[in-house]
DNA sequence: GCTTTAAAAAGTAATAT
DNA sequence: ATATTACTTTTCAAAGC
C-alpha cells in the first residue's frame, strides 16, 4: 500500500501581493482571468502551491506527511528568499489522502456489482468499480487485478482501515479469487 | 387554503410542462435510434420520476431525457452506447452521463451491469451475420466470462471481437474495420480483445 | 457548476513513428 | 502495426465567476 498524493491547506494568516511574487519569484505562473490562485513548483520535493491573495494556499503532489510538511517549509522559505515577507507559522490541514494498493487476487467485479451496496460499476466508461465507503469516508476504485485507489480520506490510518475492510467484505461476499503471479514483490 | 391549493396547482403545471416537452424530445431521440416502444416507455417512467423529485432543475431537459433512454436500454438490454444516444441531443457524452449517474444515485432505478452479448445481436444483424455466427459469439463470451476475462472491458469491444472470432471460424469473414464501425469501437480496440480472447481461450484460428 | 493542481488504477482513443 | 501521449473515473481545498 502506498501513498500517491496529498491534497493539503496552508493558511497564513495574512494578505498576499501575488502580482509582487509573479514579478520578483521565478518559475511561477499567474493569470488571474484563468484562475485566481498564482501556481508555484517545488522542484524537491516535488509538489505544486497554488497561491491566494487571502494568505491561503493549496499544496499537492506530497507523498508523506513530513515530504508535505517539508515542503510547506520549503515553499516559505523560498518565497522569503525572493523578498515576500511571511510572518507567523503556518497551519497545514491535510484534506485528502489518495493511495493506492494491490490485494494480489483477481476480483469478481460483476458480482461485486451485484452484491455490494453503494457502487457504481460501467465498464464502458471506465475499467474499475467504484465503491463508496461509509466508514471509513473513503470511496475506492476497485480494479479485476485487484489493484485499487483509495481516496477521500483525511488521515493515513483511515486508507488502510478501508483497505482491510473491503478486502475482507470481498472474501465474505466470494468475489475474490487466487492469481499466479510470477513476481511477488516484497513490500511493507 | 386558496393560496395552498394555487401554489400546488402551479407546481403541478409547471411538472406538467416540462413533461411534455420531454416526451416530445423522448419521441424525437428514440426514433432516431429505432427504439421500441417498451424502452421509450421504460425512459418514460424513469424520466417522470426524475421530474418528480426535482432533478431536472439546473439540467437541460434533453440530457435528463437522453439520461433516461440510455437507464431503460440498459434495463431492457438493447445495446446502445452513450455516445449513440448524445450524438442525438445537444449535450456532450460527458453531460449526458452526469445525468445517467444522478439517475442511478437518486432514484431506485435498477440498471443491470451490461452484458457483452446484447450486443452481439446488434453487431452481427447490422453486418448481415447468420444466427450461427451470432450464437459462436455468444459462447466466446461466455467462455471468457467465467474465465473473468471480460472485468473492466467495454462491452461493445469485447463483443466486436468475439464476433470477428465467430464470423471467421463459419466462414462469414468481416474486416476488422468493418466490425469496429458498427460496433463503436477503434479497430486497435478489436485487435487487443481479439488477441486476447484467441490466446486466453486457446482458440485456434486456421487462416492467416 | 466551472476554472486549476496532483496522483493512482486499466481501458480506450488519438496521434506519431 | 506498434509506441507514445492523452483522456476517462474519484477525491479535495483554495476565490471568483
Amino acid at each position: 500500500m502506498s501513498i500517491e498524493n496529498i491534497v493539503a491547506t496552508v493558511t497564513l494568516e495574512q494578505q498576499l501581493d501575488l502580482y509582487a511574487m509573479e514579478r520578483s519569484v521565478p518559475n511561477v505562473e499567474y493569470d488571474p482571468d484563468q484562475f485566481p490562485g498564482l501556481i508555484f513548483r517545488l522542484e524537491s520535493p516535488k509538489v505544486t502551491s497554488l497561491i491566494f491573495k487571502s494568505g491561503k494556499m493549496v499544496v499537492t503532489g506530497a507523498k508523506s506527511t513530513e515530504e508535505l510538511i517539508k515542503s510547506v517549509k520549503r515553499i516559505i522559505k523560498t518565497l522569503k528568499k525572493y523578498g515576500i515577507k511571511i510572518t507567523g507559522k503556518p497551519k497545514i490541514q491535510i484534506q485528502n489522502i489518495v493511495a493506492s494498493a494491490n490485494m494480489h487476487v483477481h476480483v469478481n467485479l460483476d458480482k461485486a456489482a451485484f452484491l455490494l451496496e453503494n457502487n457504481m460499476y460501467e465498464p464502458e466508461q471506465f475499467p474499475g468499480l467504484i465503491f463508496r465507503m461509509d466508514d471509513p469516508r473513503v470511496v475506492l476504485l476497485i480494479f479485476s487485478s485487484g489493484k485499487m485507489v483509495i481516496t477521500g480520506a483525511k488521515r493515513e490510518e483511515e486508507v488502510y482501515k478501508a483497505v482491510k475492510k473491503i478486502f475482507d467484505k470481498l472474501n465474505e461476499l466470494d468475489c475474490i479469487r487466487q492469481i499466479e503471479e510470477e513476481e511477488e514483490e516484497l513490500e511493507i | 387554503r386558496w393560496r395552498k391549493w394555487q401554489i400546488r396547482a402551479r407546481i403541478q403545471s409547471s411538472i406538467d410542462r416540462n413533461l411534455a416537452q420531454a416526451m416530445n424530445e423522448l419521441e424525437r431521440i428514440g426514433n432516431l435510434l429505432g427504439l421500441p416502444k417498451s424502452v421509450k416507455d421504460e425512459a418514460a417512467l424513469i424520466y417522470r420520476k426524475a421530474v418528480e423529485k426535482g432533478l431536472v432543475r439546473g439540467r437541460s431537459i434533453e440530457s435528463v431525457v437522453a439520461a433516461s433512454i440510455y437507464a431503460s436500454c440498459r434495463r431492457i438490454k438493447i445495446a446502445r452506447t452513450l455516445d449513440e444516444i448524445a450524438q442525438y441531443t445537444k449535450a456532450n457524452r460527458k453531460e449526458v452521463a452526469r445525468c445517467y449517474r444522478l439517475l442511478l444515485r437518486e432514484l431506485d432505478v435498477e440498471v443491470p451491469v451490461s452484458d457483452p452479448k446484447d450486443y452481439v445481436t446488434r453487431i452481427g444483424s447490422l453486418l448481415g451475420l447468420s444466427g450461427a455466427s451470432m450464437k459462436s459469439a455468444a459462447e466466446i463470451l461466455e467462455k471468457a466470462k467465467n474465465v473473468g476475462l471480460t472485468a473492466g472491458k467495454d462491452p461493445a469491444g469485447l463483443a466486436a471481437a468475439a464476433i470477428y472470432i465467430a464470423a471467421l471460424t463459419n466462414d462469414e469473414r468481416r474486416t476488422q474495420k468493418e466490425i469496429a464501425q458498427v460496433a463503436g469501437v477503434t479497430e486497435v480496440t478489436v485487435r487487443n480483445r481479439y488477441k486476447e480472447l484467441i490466446q486466453e481461450l486457446k482458440i485456434e484460428i486456421q487462416n492467416q
